[in-house]
DNA sequence: AAGCGGGATACTGTATACAGTTTTGATCGG
DNA sequence: CCGATCAAAACTGTATACAGTATCCCGCTT
């Protein structure tokens, strides 16, 4: 009963009015426009007009916000509020090694415990994945990437793992967007051999190759391939380099 | 009695009506207290009684908390609210697993990029380690050790991978607290390990020790050394709440 | 005695209100 | 024309209000 009078909030297209985690789909709704850039990095997340926008009171859009700060897609800076994370090449160096090696540990991890069952899905994702080429629909790509990742994570069954990888993926996403395209092969290359060596239940090979996908998508050098500093060579003390 | 007859919010300790961002200073107090064990692991934080106790309104304390579950050491339930977070012996290797790895490659980076400011301060870190031993007062040992991660993390220079880290070091800390006593001794040694290799520059060798400090001091089995594969479970999907 | 309503209670989710701070914009002086 | 100044507008931070849910306790039924 009580059908409450409608004229608080009844415009808007109501995202709200659904009895679910409010914040959650308002943190969805921005997460979706922000990585398919419709909301550009270092743009401003006003919370009021989003409110507006999205047909809900201001909480449950900061809640979002906050939400998606922690994910690091965004950034709250104290008392100017949100906007869409940017990141300096420096930082995005960052993401990227940690990312690598994440990555690399996922897929040990799913290569040691490689059972029967899950490898039959993962045969299944080469043989579709086998299909892709460069005219390939973009979203029918991303999917498979998708399943990609989450049958690796499934496996691997690291939850807080896959928690911070998911972060960084996204964190990532929003910059390498475009050089995606142009490398799809390469890149449904690169999956297939880490799936190959998972089934093969070979961890340090799928390890290696799974950071190094990172680096490539990165279109980055590898930690190991970057500093000469302490290469083999017998210990002469710390050698300071002045170079 | 639903009368709340008290002059809006003028007792406790006035937390507040301090002009920073009071849900950070609110995080800052309850993580304290969650690492300090005045609030025991899935203890449940509800927002009301927490805010009259601190002295502001349900909203800060209620951001505090999700700050706090976005740093893993609280959970949030959908319509329960917030907890102490506490893992299952699982979660717990998963957290070592992460851990590792990334301390590992924190201490890689510190080696690749030891520059000889920083490693004056190392030396002298190391210098001071060397005084430590069963019988110092927990608060030295912590504050060495504190100081110890700290260096590190800037020398390595990652801001990325030092809050990850950061997250895992306080979600462990709530489980180890009480082992690192007994290993007090072998702890420093290892530190003093893995200072030595990044002072003399050695990459591999700093990132091989400490993970496997991580996996010591957690006592567990480094990844290495598990059984590839031996015991395997059909992966239960979520554990439910029963009760 | 043990399980079953039924309601009081305690909390969470969301909305709204208001004070205090940035940000913006426009006006005025150089 | 450009820069400084000041006030209005736009937002954030925090408080309070209220509806809707989980919880818990207690008496009732079998």
């Amino acid at each position: 009963m009580a059908n409450r009078s409608r004229s608080p909030r009844a415009r808007a297209v109501k995202l709200g009015a659904r009895h679910s985690p409010l914040a959650q789909v308002v943190a969805g709704e921005i997460r979706e426009r922000i990585l398919a850039g419709r909301f550009a990095p270092g743009e401003r997340l006003a919370e009021e007009p989003l409110s507006e926008e999205l047909g809900v009171s201001r909480m449950p859009v900061r809640e979002a916000l906050r939400l998606l700060s922690a994910e690091g897609i965004v950034v709250v800076e104290p008392r100017r509020g949100a906007s869409v994370a940017s990141y300096a090449p420096q930082q995005v160096q960052e993401l990227v090694e940690v990312r690598a090696t994440l990555e690399g540990l996922n897929a040990r991890l799913a290569a040691r415990r490689h059972d029967p069952a899950q490898v039959a899905k993962l045969e299944k994702i080469v043989a579709d994945g086998s299909r892709i080429n460069e005219r390939t629909e973009l979203s029918v790509i991303q999917a498979n990437n998708a399943r990609f990742h989450e049958a690796l994570e499934d496996i691997a069954a690291n939850s807080v793992l896959s928690s911070m990888v998911r972060s960084l993926r996204d964190r990532t996403a929003i910059l390498f967007a475009r050089q995606s395209r142009a490398r799809t092969r390469e890149n449904w290359h690169e999956h297939e051999g880490i799936l190959r060596a998972v089934i093969a239940g070979d961890a340090e090979l799928a390890g290696i190759l799974a950071t190094r996908h990172v680096y490539n998508a990165a279109q980055m050098p590898t930690l190991a391939e970057v500093a000469p500093a302490a290469q083999r060579e017998p210990r002469t003390k710390a050698r300071q380099r002045a170079a």
